[in-house]
DNA sequence: AGTCCACAGGAAGGGCAGGCGA
DNA sequence: TCGCCTGCCCTTCCTGTGGACT
């Protein structure tokens, strides 16, 4: 029987293919080790943060001694290296109980994690089930949820910390008579001792709560600054160290990702995230190291991916009114909310659907503005009326891409 | 100074889907 | 199966607002 080989199969593409793949085996990879870029990543060293560190340490200490910490209130921007420093501490404070044979749990809920902890509900059924205790995801009535998270944390005892991420989403979702049940429970449960952390992106957020649940969240305040440009870069080099191979990062690419990062106000994420992408790109492009060139790539792409990702994922109407909006900044170069409502609602027709009231497109003009897909601003013209002006926040090659891809997603 | 416009945005509640327990 | 509960999306009704116009 004639022997088949694989080229006896293939055509001339896919003999490229096979090349190309043959070249990628061979070709040294740029990364050594590309989780030490990601999110999840814990580093060894957390640089710039060692005040914050000891001061929640000491806070928490006391926790050793079965006494109740103060709850703690951190905040700081995105990326400044809360929640890093949270984990960081409280896992060492629990590897260092267990030793010890201190009973001590922590619980971590992100409050702005979708269909997790995103309400009153499910946040304390998120928690009651870190606890061992089965809450349905729906259908029982709230007092009965706090009761089965009490009795949860009856049973197991001892000490808990309640590390609450990104609290201020949940507060201004359902209000903060929340955190006035968790502050009060703090301080009548039975034979446990119960803390919060609160961790917060923005600054203001604690002076909008009840008095009474400000003094009580609030008894230690660790703020976290943004990280600047020399913090940034010892941050990334540590990290290039860890995730590339030697020779295949350039030293100015890594300062150009820190500088781009510190104007972001000092968002060390980002600038992780750049890094990865950059080093992603050049591997695509069979380029032997990162070059600056490559980070200005990745940030047009983080941009491009981050909208096109927020666009690609909104409800029907919200993508109707974002079309309506990027159609007509189209032709002009700011619209008001009574031109989108005309125009939104003219699609509507075309589409055979009943549209939205004006007090609805009103909220998903401001939703989109807040996810940073528009810029809008309430404005008065005066006799002419009180209206928002919106206009573009992303550059035209976004714009073009979004409005490609919700006339796909649309039918339109 | 008063009027008026074109909305913004708060409050209340309706309707729906989905889960639970009796 | 039914009543009760939740979250979610939406409408209706209403008051508030800043500045051009009179």
């Amino acid at each position: 029987m004639e022997e088949r080989t694989l080229s006896h199969y293939t055509t001339p593409t896919q003999k490229t293919l096979e090349n190309l793949f043959e070249d990628f085996m061979k070709k040294e990879s740029i990364f050594k080790n590309k989780d030490a870029l990601s999110i999840k990543y814990r580093p060894e060293k957390i640089y710039h943060r060692d005040e914050q560190i000891n001061t929640l340490s000491r806070i928490l200490a006391p926790v050793l001694r079965n006494e109740k910490p103060s709850n703690i209130f951190i905040y700081g921007l995105t990326g400044t290296g809360k929640t890093l420093v949270t984990t960081y501490v409280t896992s060492n404070l629990e590897a260092f109980a267990e030793k010890h044979n201190i009973k001590l749990r922590v619980l971590f809920a992100n409050c702005k994690m979708k269909k997790v902890a995103d309400t009153e509900y499910r946040l304390l059924a998120h928690l009651a089930n870190l606890l061992g205790e089965e809450i349905p995801t729906t259908g029982l009535p709230t007092d009965e949820v706090y009761r089965r998270f009490y009795n949860a944390l009856e049973r197991v005892g001892g000490n808990v910390i309640l590390v609450l991420d990104e609290i201020d989403a949940l507060v201004k979702k359902v209000g903060d008579e929340l955190l006035y049940n968790f502050t009060r429970m703090c301080e009548t449960t039975n034979d446990v001792n119960v803390s919060i952390i609160g961790i917060s992106n923005d600054l203001s957020f604690i002076d909008c709560l009840d008095a009474r649940v400000k003094s009580s969240l609030s008894e230690e305040e660790i703020i976290f600054p943004p990280y600047n440009y020399e913090q940034l870069k010892d941050i990334l080099f540590d990290r290039a160290m860890l995730a590339f191979n030697e020779g295949k990062i350039d030293e100015a690419a890594i300062n150009k990702c820190a500088a781009l990062a510190a104007q972001e106000h000092g968002d060390a994420r980002r600038a992780l995230d750049l890094l990865r992408i950059a080093g992603e790109i050049a591997e695509r492009n069979n380029d032997d190291r990162v070059e600056e060139k490559h980070i200005d790539m990745a940030e047009e792409k983080l941009d491009l991916d981050r909208m096109t990702e927020a666009a690609r994922v909104l409800p029907k109407h919200s993508k109707l009114v974002l079309f309506a909006i990027l159609t007509v900044l189209k032709r002009k170069k700011c619209v008001l909310t009574g031109d989108i409502q005309k125009s939104y609602e003219l699609l509507c027709a075309q589409m055979g659907l009943r549209p939205l009231t004006q007090r609805r497109v009103s909220d998903i003009i401001a939703e989109l503005d807040i996810q940073g897909l528009i810029n809008a601003s309430v404005i008065s013209k005066g006799r002419y009326g009180r209206t928002r002006e919106i206009s573009l926040s992303i550059s035209k090659t976004t714009h073009d891409k979004i409005l490609l891809l919700l006339k796909q997603e649309l039918d339109l």
